[in-house]
Parts: structure tokens; C-alpha cells; sequence
RNA sequence: GCCGGGAUAGGGUAGUGGCUAUCCUGAGGGACUGUGGAUCCCUCGAGCUGGGUUCGAAUCCCGGUCCCGGCCCCA
């Protein structure tokens, strides 16, 4: 007979690594909530339109979609800020803002594994919905940041700014845009030269404002910005054209993006905001660089984006990927600005400083004639101390030795004498030392030590 | 989708065309029928899968699957 074997991609998690991923999780959530942060979560799977819709009819080739028996076209969800947004839109809408929200929950992709990337994988992530855009992505990115501090890891930040990059890609011819966006992102320096020296413009700046980076990035990226509303005031009348013309031909020649065809997106400059973020994640004491080729290729992020690196990953070093964006309004719903970001949380796990943390439960041993007693017994112990009970009919020396051999602190034991008189035996696994005590005593003595987050000693 | 490496008991491994496949660890039991971690004994347990070559394949060849690393991609 062949053993049914996993299907590719996907991951069982023993106990001793899932004990380090609740570990990590909580460290998170409880920083989430700290921040004010609400835990929400929603379907597995969603209508497969929600993430065309989103992130247009290419991303079905790496999505698990499927017809269920009413014939709906149906997804595992690929990612989480697209249901998230549905449901702010469908259920939210009108709820004070600013809405704090986080998630954590698994997400399936058809990709071909390798580090760091898995067909389920988990993500956790959080959400700022309709706040102001500098406060917003400073808290976001602040928090991000705390997030992956609490499972120890260090990560680089990188902070790019869109206002500007659009700004100046307005003054390319638009179906060329698109592609220069991507070649930002690739990082196709060649590929970007040639396409701005076909333009017979200069480069704008642009080289070298994507060059540097950290402060003198910023310093160039105000030079430009003067020179572009210098222009802009000049040529403003001979310029009709603009990203928010819905007649333009805009071409999606990479398939990507498709259904945003002729969506408004902001590309006026704003960089006082993009200063203003960064004072603010200064008073955060974040630290990061700024670094323009950060653009995180989508057409609905508009202002400050960013990504965080770690090493120790091999290919797949990004672990947090966000920005403020605006999909409320293509979910239907009205315009809103949102900020948010997704961790890898697989990734996270892979370099994470967790500490172990393990806590055998307290064995129950008792001899064969004593069972019914000793199941009653062990149900006033869980009361308040976790315990386990042989199920293998075991003598009391092997019962000893798989409590040992479980790491077990404690053994509570039980015969016809111990019945008799009272009296449990309460024995210390570490150094064999016993003590004849009521049920009462012993419960008194152990709660203490196994309702603590660790043991103490 | 592409390139490379790999797959032997639950975990880690040896072997290399040839009788009942090596060792460590593990698991279950026992020596120790009311006291564990040592030792000893017994037991359980394996060559990914499908073809081919061969008298004979875990070993050689081909396909597939899965894993690992990289490319592409990464909402």
C-alpha cells in the first residue's frame, strides 16, 4: 500500500514547530493589539472575481480556482487585503474611522515551491483604513517594523514614494509608462535608459533620483519636484493629457492591471507629505532608507510604499510588502484611502529567534486497580494544571519512564494506599524527591507553576 | 514554465548489479507483577513511482511524482 504523501507545496507542522509559530504569532498579535489593532478574518475561499478584479485576469494562472457544484468560479484566496477590503466594503463602511485591523490566515498561490515559498502559506497583516496618508503609513510602517522586532528578526526598510515617480512618468507618453514602472521595479537599468533616451527629454532625473538613496535621495527627489511645478506652470496649458483621461489607450501589455483601465490614480506630487511620513516614523525611531525604486509595480498603491528585507532567505528575501492604497472604491464601495501591509509569515518563521518555550503536562500515574479513581482525579487536576493519563495499560514503572521520557516536571501518584489515605504522591521528575499530599495540596502547590507563561523554578 | 542536485524503516544513514539490505536513533514489550532517565534482551519498521536493460536491479537507462537550490514570477 502507498502512503497518501502531501500535496506539492504544502507543509504538515509537528508539534514542536507549530509550538514556535503559535509563539511567533502571539508575540505578533499581541503587538497588533497593543497598537489597537482587531483580529478579523474571512473566507478561505472567495469569488475568483474579487482578485481579478484586483489584480487583473493574469494572476488565474498562479491562483487555485475552481467550479464548485453550482457552477460558481470560485479561488483559495491568493492573499488577504482584497477580502479584507470586501468586506470593509460590504460590511464597514459606514464604522468610525479610522478602522485598525489585522488577520492572519492562510493563502494558496499555484507557484512553483522553493525557499521561503510554498503553495499554502500563511500571511499576517493589518490594515489602516481611511486615515490621513502621512500619519497613516507612519504608524503602519512603525508598526511593521515592531512586528517582526517581536519575533527577533531585523529587517531593512525601504521606503519608496509614488507621488513623484508618477509625477515625472506624466511626462512620457502613456502607454509607456506602464512599462517603465516595471523596469523601476525590476531593476532593467539598461531596458529604463533606453526607453528615456528614446524620448529625446533627458532622463528627468529620474536615473538618479532611483540611484540614491537615503537622504541624498530625498534631497534630489526635492529638486526635482521644484523643477517639475516650475514646468508644470509653464507648459500647463499645452498639457491635456493626463493619467486620469479615460479615452487614453492605455496599453497592458504585460496582462497586469487590466481591469484598472482608466482608474483615477493620484499622481500629483505631494512630496511635503512624503517628508511628513518621513519626520514622523523619525519621532517612531524607525529606521529605514529611502530608496525610489521601491514602487511595488500596481496601479491602486499611490503614496508611500514600502518593503522590508531580511537575510538568511536565499532568493525570497522580502517579508513585508505595503503602501497606501485605494481598492474600496473598485470593490465599490467609496473612495477610501487605506494603508496596510501583508508579512510573510512563513519567511518570518525561517529566521525568527523564538524561545523555546515547552511545558509538559504533569503525568498522572496510577497503578492498574485504581483506573476509575485516577480518570476522576485527573479531571480535578486539569482544573487548573494541564495532565495526562496512561492510556497504553502500562505498568507503573513504564508510566514513570514515559513521563520522563516527555520531559514531564511532575508526576502525581496514585494507588489503593494513596486512596486509602488521603494522601497523593506528588513527585518531582527532576530530582525524585516525593511528598504525600491531599489533592487539594498538590493543586495548590502546582497551579502557580503551570498557569504562568513559563515555568518557574 | 526553465536549469541543476536529490529521494533507502518515524528521524539520520551504509551499500553498490547477486543469497534473508548496514548501523545509529526511535517506537512497543520484557528483565524490574507500586516508582523513570543506566544496562541487557526481544519485537516493529525501508530502497518514491511506472516502465526498460539483465539470469538477476535499491544499484544501470527512460518517464512521472515529490523535495532542495537557482531563474521567471511574486497581487
Amino acid at each position: 500500500m502507498t502512503i497518501i504523501k502531501r500535496p506539492r507545496g504544502t507543509r504538515d507542522f509537528l508539534p514542536e514547530e507549530m509550538r514556535k509559530r503559535s509563539q511567533a504569532r502571539k508575540a505578533m498579535q499581541e503587538v497588533l493589539e497593543r497598537w489597537g489593532y482587531q483580529e478579523v478574518a474571512t473566507p478561505t475561499f472567495e469569488h475568483l472575481e474579487l482578485f481579478t478584479e484586483k489584480s487583473g485576469a493574469s494572476v488565474i494562472d498562479e491562483i487555485y480556482s475552481f467550479q464548485d457544484k453550482g457552477g460558481r468560479d470560485l479561488a483559495l484566496r491568493p492573499e488577504l487585503t482584497a477580502p479584507v477590503m470586501r468586506m470593509f466594503v460590504s460590511e464597514l463602511q459606514n464604522s468610525p474611522k479610522p478602522l485598525r485591523l489585522y488577520y492572519f490566515g492562510n493563502c494558496f498561490r499555484y507557484e512553483r515551491p522553493q525557499k521561503g515559498r510554498f503553495r499554502e502559506f500563511w500571511q499576517l497583516g493589518a490594515e489602516l483604513i481611511g486615515g490621513a496618508r502621512p500619519d497613516s503609513e507612519a504608524e503602519a510602517i512603525a508598526l511593521a517594523d515592531q512586528l517582526i522586532r517581536s519575533a527577533g528578526i531585523r529587517g531593512d526598510i525601504h521606503l519608496g514614494y509614488l507621488g513623484l515617480i508618477r509625477a515625472i512618468l506624466e511626462r512620457i507618453e502613456g502607454d509607456k509608462r506602464a512599462a517603465a514602472m516595471r523596469m523601476i521595479d525590476k531593476k532593467e537599468r539598461s531596458a529604463l535608459e533606453e526607453l528615456l533616451e528614446d524620448l529625446n527629454q533627458g532622463d528627468l532625473g529620474l536615473l538618479e533620483l532611483i540611484d540614491l538613496k537615503g537622504k541624498a535621495a530625498l534631497d534630489k527627489a526635492l529638486e526635482i519636484a521644484g523643477d517639475l511645478l516650475l514646468t508644470e506652470t509653464q507648459e500647463a496649458p499645452a498639457r491635456s493629457e493626463g493619467p486620469r483621461a479615460p479615452s487614453e489607450p492605455k496599453m497592458q501589455s504585460e496582462g497586469r492591471g487590466s481591469a484598472r483601465n482608466g482608474r483615477a490614480v493620484s499622481s500629483q506630487l505631494h512630496l511635503e507629505e512624503f517628508q511628513e511620513t518621513v519626520d514622523l516614523l523619525g519621532a517612531y525611531g524607525v529606521d529605514f532608507q529611502i530608496d525610489f525604486e521601491i514602487v511595488r509595480g500596481l496601479d491602486y498603491y499611490s503614496g508611500t510604499v514600502f518593503e522590508i528585507y531580511a537575510e538568511g532567505l536565499g532568493a525570497q528575501r522580502q517579508i513585508c510588502g505595503g503602501g497606501t492604497y485605494e481598492l474600496s472604491s473598485l470593490f465599490g464601495g467609496k473612495e477610501t484611502s487605506s494603508t496596510g501591509f501583508g508579512l510573510g509569515f512563513d519567511r518570518i518563521m525561517e529566521i525568527a529567534h523564538i524561545k523555546e518555550e515547552r511545558k509538559p503536562p504533569v503525568f498522572l500515574v496510577y497503578t492498574p486497580g485504581v483506573k476509575v479513581d485516577a480518570a476522576r482525579i485527573a479531571v480535578s487536576l486539569r482544573r487548573s494544571v494541564p495532565t495526562v493519563l496512561d492510556v497504553m495499560g502500562r505498568s507503573m514503572g513504564a508510566q514513570l519512564k514515559a513521563a520522563s521520557g516527555a520531559g514531564a516536571r511532575h508526576a502525581v501518584i496514585v494507588g489503593r494506599e494513596e486512596l486509602d489515605s488521603g494522601k497523593l504522591i506528588l513527585r518531582d521528575m527532576s530530582g525524585g524527591e516525593q511528598e504525600n499530599l491531599t489533592l487539594e495540596e498538590i493543586v495548590e502547590r502546582l497551579s502557580p507553576i503551570y498557569s504562568s507563561k513559563f515555568y518557574k523554578t
